[in-house]
RNA sequence: GGAUCCGAUUACGU
């Protein structure tokens, strides 16, 4: 069974949703064999990136019927894919169900309804939500820091993102690339190039290499400061690095 | 009792 799992999350990676679909009904249909927990997982998670949140449900309900237990793997796709759809009430009640069910959540769980509740300002419920984790003794990791310095950045919070960073760095996490090119992106939104290339040089300071999107986020901060030129900088950057443009 | 393999979360733009 591993090896159809291996060749069906192929299949997802590549976009070929239906097709992986089509091999795991024939799997089931012509016996070749049970289907476990990672295949279940594998092709909701297919499912749930192709938008199809609602038929991953409908197969959560399914390979219950069919006596495989859902694992926290399969909730968090689930949960993940209803917080990207805004539907993070229903979210939450998957997660209620699995917590009843005695499967509990992990940190990846709950990262994805931090980023739900972010998305949708509810910051409080999010904070709520910390809570909750630091009471299940279940540690932030960089992905759940990460989350926050977006979610504030986007909404023009820096101050607020700025104080994550500080957070995490007490903590011990150590800020990457994602959490810089967050930071930098914010400052770029609000037209502050002074402080987007301060943090730019602080990362490199620190010896973490900016990628593409980081200077996609300065160009895009230049351009709307109506500074062709800086942009122009920030291009010839990137080519110098070896880097190729998207 | 232990190890290994297969599934879930974060940044720009399109």
């Amino acid at each position: 069974v591993s090896t159809y799992n291996t060749l069906l999350k192929g299949l997802v990676l590549a976009d070929r949703v239906f097709e992986a679909e089509v091999l795991f009904k024939k799997l089931i249909k012509d016996r070749i064999c049970e289907p476990n927990e990672v295949t279940y997982g594998t092709i909701m998670n297919g499912l749930c990136k192709a938008g199809n949140t609602k038929i991953a449900i409908r197969l959560l309900r399914f390979m219950e019927e069919r006596g495989c237990k859902p694992s926290k793997e399969v909730y968090s796709t689930i949960i993940d894919s209803l917080c990207k759809d805004k539907m993070v009430d229903d979210a939450l009640t998957i997660l209620t169900e699995m917590i009843d069910k005695r499967v509990f959540p992990n940190v990846v769980t709950y990262n994805s309804l931090i980023y739900g509740l972010c998305s949708l300002g509810r910051w409080e419920d999010a904070k709520e939500t910390i809570i909750e984790m630091d009471r299940r003794k279940i540690n932030l990791d960089l992905c759940t820091f990460n989350t926050l310095v977006d979610a504030f950045c986007k909404e023009g919070m820096v101050e607020d993102a700025e104080s994550v960073l500080r957070v995490m760095i007490e903590r011990g996490e150590h800020p990457d690339v994602v959490t810089y090119s967050s930071l930098i992106d914010g400052y770029c939104l609000r037209g502050q190039m002074k402080e987007a290339m301060g943090v730019f040089a602080t990362m490199i300071g620190k010896k973490i290499e900016p990628n593409i999107i980081t200077f996609n986020s300065l160009i895009n901060g230049h351009c709307k400061r109506s500074n062709i030129n800086e942009a122009m900088k920030v291009f010839d950057e990137i080519t110098h690095r070896n880097l190729v443009p998207t």
